[in-house]
DNA sequence: TTGTAGGCGTTATCAT
DNA sequence: ATGATAACGCCTACAA
């Protein structure tokens, strides 16, 4: 097509990119490239600066909405610097995530977002080995040299306590993902800790563990109210506490006034549910936009020292933990009408300032992913 | 590290790809790649085999329940060909996945996978002219030579409406998406014609409009109840179906004693909610799996004719439509407990077998993504 | 301003 | 079986 146009092909190159080129020349080079319908080869590009133009995010469960929030939330920053979003669900398996992170090596993308569940020292070997920039979302060992954005499951959990303890229950149950994660075990501390704080002593009848999905959640409540009788119920996440608000309709318990009900992680299901769940935020769509804010600035430039960042958890009340109100008529509707989401975890992130892709394609604007323009 | 391999690049390639090598040779070769850290790199390789190992997805919203499944299917025939998904959100605008359709004459994937809810010429265009294989999930044009996996959503809606008039509901109300968009309009024409075939004037006060989202759908089922009084509503899809329910349930309706409720796509929202929603399932796993099958043996042989597949609707029948027990006693317990799940929508995927990646990668297991062991 | 030439890291072809 | 060499498509000194 530089032949097409006849000029060197360097010159096309020039053009191209809107270096330089006198009027003449571009005109040619604009012509040529109309005509053969010239479209610059992303891979040879990519080969020559040694830039992918992919950002990878790798995380357990790709139909829990709390990833997918996080998702949003990554992918506007990413999109907003030209790059695009590659998403991997690794099923929380150590051995996908290392191996994903091994992968790294090939220089596929430009770096890599990983949350994972279960932290091992293969995670952290290949995270400090790796070429190419990593930026770990949860909990890490103190001591790791590596870029991590994390939250406090364990105040997080405190603050579900304390509120459910103001507001008059007794026999809190919990209902908790595997031990053998790092949320899981967070939690369970934090329950642990916080019942302690309140010189609560702990009823093991009251614990429940299962894995941090809808079944687990519904199948552990079932089990939990068959043998305890909980007059509330933390759950490790919106996904068991949707599960957990079923096994009580199921059983024929009113929420909030039987028992009322809190999850974590504050996602739209939390508000899709009925009664609306009051839940633990973990900001997980901030977690996910310093991430990627942090992977960006690693990005452009690797020799930052490693940073580690705190975003505080809030806790949203609404329906399912807020005391009915002492009507007596009317059994049908079932809870009382609490002018919802009283919004502590409301935040409105503002537009992220990252650093752009030091080229970026010329041409028509990048078209987004994941986010840009949700609602039809 | 050929160099300190003592021998040349091109052997060096050779070992690594496992394609002959004296003894010696190989041993050498391998010595210095673990010396050296050695790790081929992706876009290298890329440039040369012409090939990414990179397959795009582009839905409308990632956080519809109905989209991670099809995801999710698509994704496993995508991992075990050995290659990697790419998604992309386009929040169902035009412009944008045009744009995303054009720059596949980057090549930077080897193949595109896109379910738009409004079609337009600029798409069909941009399908035709793409160098790279592209299969449509959706709707097309008949004449459209273009790879493409479709249901048929107006029989969907007649399955739902057959089953709610059969079940004695008189007044079916209909929460539908944006009527310019392909699915909205498909629906609308089989709701129209469901009843026409029973004989059944349309009443527009039934029929109420919003996007596809959960909030728009309890704000229209809102609005509906509002102004008309229906024994059923039946819902463009889970989403809405959810919002629907929530919006029932805030107006001390029963369900399904005074209302019935169905949804539609069969999405694991309809098993969460309480009570478990009745879900026309349109195979979204199914059309995934088949779309990304196409894709594949397309990419493998891209003379292949263009081809259209079908995939049948069906109905879940759950509680929210399945009559009550006359039970005159206890008002608390709000739905008929029905054994749930009859499941005429459940199928077990096969494990697909498609056309692999040429070269795999050599060395270690490639990790599977977005699905793989989704359980944690 | 323009063209020439080298290289990004692989694989493939062709002699040897 | 091995080694030199030419692509792959692009960018970027460097020279003209």
């Amino acid at each position: 097509m530089a032949a097409r146009a006849g000029v060197s092909i360097a010159s096309a190159s020039r053009v191209l990119n809107g270096i330089g080129g006198s009027a003449e020349t571009v005109r040619k080079v604009r012509a040529a490239a109309a005509e053969v319908g010239y479209v610059p080869n992303a891979i040879a590009r990519s080969l020559q600066s040694q830039r992918t133009g992919l950002v990878a995010l790798a995380v357990a469960d790709i139909g829990n909405p709390v990833y997918v929030a996080m998702m949003r939330a990554i992918e506007a920053v990413v999109a907003s610097s030209g790059r695009q979003l590659l998403v991997h669900a690794t099923g929380g398996e150590v051995a996908s995530e290392t191996a994903l992170l091994r992968r790294l090596a090939n220089r596929y993308v430009d770096g890599m977002i990983v949350s994972p569940i279960r932290i091992t020292d293969e995670h952290l070997d290949a995270i400090v080995v790796s070429p190419v920039p990593v930026v770990v979302v949860g909990q890490l060992p103190d001591d790791a040299p590596v870029d991590n954005v994390r939250t406090d499951s364990r105040t997080g959990v405190a603050l579900a306590v304390d509120h459910l303890l103001a507001a008059g229950r007794q026999r809190i149950g919990f209902v908790n993902g595997p031990l053998d994660t790092v949320p899981g075990a967070a939690r369970d501390a934090g329950f642990r800790a916080a019942l302690a704080g309140h010189g609560i002593p702990v009823d093991e009848r009251l614990i429940e563990v299962g894995d941090f999905q809808y079944a687990a959640g519904r199948d552990a409540a079932t089990r939990l109210l068959a043998r305890a009788d909980p007059d509330a119920l933390l759950c490790a996440n919106d996904l068991i506490a949707v599960g957990a608000l079923h096994a009580l309709l199921t059983e024929g318990r009113r929420v909030p006034q039987d028992v009322a009900l809190v999850g974590m992680d504050d996602t739209e299901l939390a508000q899709m549910a009925f009664p609306q769940l009051s839940s633990v935020s973990l900001g997980s769509a901030t977690r996910g936009r310093r991430a990627a804010e942090l992977l960006l600035e690693r990005i452009a430039d690797p020799d930052l020292p490693p940073r580690r960042e705190h975003v505080a958890p809030s806790l949203a009340v609404r329906a399912s933990s807020i005391p009915a109100v002492p009507a007596s008529g009317v059994p049908a509707a079932p809870a009382s009408s609490v002018p919802a989401d009283p919004a502590p975890s409301v935040r409105a992130d503002p537009a992220p300032s990252v650093p752009a892709v030091p080229a970026p394609a010329p041409g028509s604007r990048a078209p987004r992913s994941l986010t840009e323009g949700r609602r039809a």
